[in-house]
DNA sequence: AGCGCTTTGGTACTTTAGTATGAGTACTTT
DNA sequence: AAAGTACTCATACTAAAGTACCAAAGCGCT
């Protein structure tokens, strides 16, 4: 918010400052009006383009960013995390036990209670609901 | 390509209407030379802001975009690919079968050939390599 | 009409996934 | 020291998922 006030401002100055520009040149005659509506026209063009790539830039980063704030709101611990990722790697409870060094029981119950945590009812609906949570 | 052309054509083709306007609007003064600076800002603002949308929709949308040459090149029918959609929307055959009005025999005849197809050992696996080859 | 392909569906079976419950260890907080 | 939490693991069970095989209907193509 702060930094829309700040690139407002200095559009304002950067018009303010171009209408004083084309006075001058104007009364002084050094340049023809082409030139001075060709350079307003491609400082302005450049602000859009700069603007635009700055606010889409955002919203696509907070579309992929993860959410961890999100994470610790409903609680789920860092193994059980950990298993998640498993899970979206496609990997089955056994070979996520393998990755993690931990036995086959240890994923079931860790898969469990995230299922319970993420409200879901299978590791796919866990997958889609993470994924619409911003935490994978 | 032809849209770029196209599309810069009307561009110029805007900047020498505006060149001529700025020159009849100072010649019968009826306009001062700051109305015609601020109306070329805003329109090349304008101009900016929309090219740029433009192009950066094209780039997101390509690593978000669904490549139908893969999946034809996959040889996935339609009924496997409604499967799928099911599948990544994290819904049991069960579901998926009420989904598409079929019994559950048929989606885990589908599923199971979409996993030869997808060289996938499990649904979550297949999500994971369908979403890799932006399938989904 | 016959061929190839998709879609559908079934049976029988094996393998994963998921639930419920209990329990031990370690580490932190009160 | 006691309570809480995270992590671990096991057993026993039910529910899905997945495989293998077969089969029939429907559609477009030649």
């Amino acid at each position: 918010m702060k930094k829309t006030i700040l690139v407002f401002g200095l559009l304002i100055l950067a018009l303010l400052l171009l209408f004083q520009f084309s006075k001058y040149a104007l009364i002084s005659s050094h340049l023809t009006i082409e030139i001075i509506i060709a350079v307003i026209a491609i400082v302005f063009f450049s602000i859009g383009v700069f603007l635009n790539k700055k606010s889409l830039h955002q919203k696509t980063n907070n579309s992929e960013a993860i959410d961890y704030e999100k994470i610790k709101e409903l609680e789920i611990s860092d193994r059980e995390y950990d298993v998640l990722l498993g899970i979206s790697e496609g990997l089955s409870n056994k070979e996520i036990g393998e990755k993690l060094f931990v036995s086959e029981s240890t994923i079931k119950t860790h898969v469990s209670n995230l299922l319970v945590k993420l409200n879901a009812k299978r590791r796919t609906h866990a997958l889609q609901i993470a994924k619409d949570l911003n935490i994978i």
